[in-house]
DNA sequence: GACGTTCATTTCATGCATGAAATGAAACCT
DNA sequence: AGGTTTCATTTCATGCATGAAATGAACGTC
């Protein structure tokens, strides 16, 4: 697919008609007329070179490429529909920390070692896999896997991560798979071959499958060795190999509130790489 | 905002004029010449009764919100770069279960349970807090807090869920707060006034941090009193009161390998709730 | 201060996307 | 079989969105 010639409002409307089961519900839903909604589908099919729909005569069923869209579509509408609900602020700093699902989770484990009783700062603590904008101010603190390159960031390397599989026990052969796109959810897809595997869409589910004795899930050793209940169950896996780089906005180095949040959470990961060699 | 009324495409520009700090950068990114740009950015301002830039000699400068549009169509565009990886299929019935992130945690442990050695079928556990809809085969099983309506759906009850506070200790005081658009979210913004707060952007890491003692997580009861090391510390929220249900579409009834899931799925439910009076 | 560069905005000509109207196909009813 | 309804697609006229060109503003250099 080719995303810069796919028209984002195509995709709109797609849904509607998606939904509508053809171009008579959708023209009404959107406005647009009926010979308007069947150019734009054929449009959208032309830019992803994709058959969104199979033409009946009673209107429009979509074909499985088309059902696969019309998921991301309707996930992105769900999305779109929590713009507009900024939550309330107060009058702290507010702290936007973005960090992966597994670093996440370890930076709630110690949200007291980082909030204390510092009562000038709000921790909005953003779990996401995609990598967010610090120039841009997505985020404040931002916890990556290189060197910042950008201008105007600064950046402090904590360790190393490294990718092993883990489970209950060297028995357990099912791989739990999470279908995103980290280098290790793409390294997954390349290998699971026909390989008995349980998809997740969500990394935390690997390792409950994981713990749960169902699965064997490809964790960063600084998670997987930290388990208990859960042991290595394979070298690790050097094509993943990667740094960890605590990234901040050199403009947010003068607030004492960030400067103290930053230290503080820099610490905390530092105590995670000192048990690995 | 007005969701009818936004061209979608306009965000998808937004995009690139936030990325390039101005319009010439993003006319090159885009192929729109900049007066283009200039005028889509004002419809979109228009559309949404927001202003997003601040014009500068030099280039566009993203508002407060503006900045909090970017956050969420770069998540859009990330959602979209996934959109043609279909995984691996196989020859396996791929069965997509669509959960919460607490009943999706609840199906990981269950797993075995659920997916044992029968090798017909290929999991795919969908955690999302979106609705997913069954009749247009986004999920094949659902759990749902209500009965389905839609034709052609089927729902059997299995119980009923409430929400309470848990912590490791009745003195833990701050709010873990979750900002998505669940009921349970939406109450926590109207009720945490000026409570102390760290704000998290998925539930589990509200669970997290709970089970660190860093603050009360409001949960469900089905959650809370199974997870050890949390106690409940306050009456269960009325108004959050919900029901669960198990909705299938009816055309997937006749496949033998999905009603054995169905099934299966169903009486780990149903376990769940046993241990709730 | 004059000039050049880079940016955004406005003006103007025109190609393109749109909707009204016409057409075609299928299903249903009598 | 003929007529009606509902759907999608095609044709045609035209309004609108677009980009080229012109204009304005700010900044930097000499």
């Amino acid at each position: 697919m080719h995303e810069m010639n796919v028209n984002w409002d195509d995709l709109r409307l797609f849904a509607a008609v998606a939904r509508g089961h053809g171009l008579a519900k959708a023209s009404k839903a959107t406005g647009k007329s009926a010979p308007t909604l069947s150019r734009r589908m054929l449009d959208l099919e032309r830019a992803t070179g994709r058959e969104l729909f199979r033409r009946l005569p009673k209107g429009y069923e979509l074909t499985a490429d088309g059902e696969a869209l019309f998921e991301k579509v309707t996930t992105l509408e769900a999305g779109l529909s929590t713009i507009w609900n900024p939550p309330a602020r107060g009058k702290r700093t507010l702290v936007k920390i973005s960090a992966g699902t597994w670093m996440s989770k370890y930076l709630c484990e110690k949200m007291d070692a980082i909030v204390g009783s510092d009562d000038s700062i709000l921790v909005r603590l953003i779990a996401a896999e995609e990598v967010l904008d610090i120039s841009r101010r997505q985020a404040i603190i931002g916890i990556r896997n290189h060197r910042p390159h950008q201008r105007g960031l600064a950046g402090r390397r904590v360790g190393r991560v490294r990718f092993a599989f883990y489970a209950t026990d060297k028995d357990v052969n099912p791989w739990a798979r999470y279908t995103g796109n980290t280098p290790s959810a793409e390294w997954l897809g390349k290998h699971a071959d026909e390989r008995e595997i349980i998809e997740v869409t969500h990394p935390r589910n690997m390792l409950d499958l994981a713990l749960a004795g169902s699965a064997r899930a490809l964790l960063p050793t600084i998670v997987g060795d930290r388990q208990s209940g859960l042991m290595r169950v394979s070298e690790t896996i050097d094509e993943l190999d990667s740094d960890q780089w605590l990234v901040v906005h050199d403009d947010d180095r003068f607030s004492p509130a960030i400067r103290r949040t930053v230290d503080r959470v820099f610490d905390v990961l530092r105590d995670l790489h000192r048990n690995q060699s």
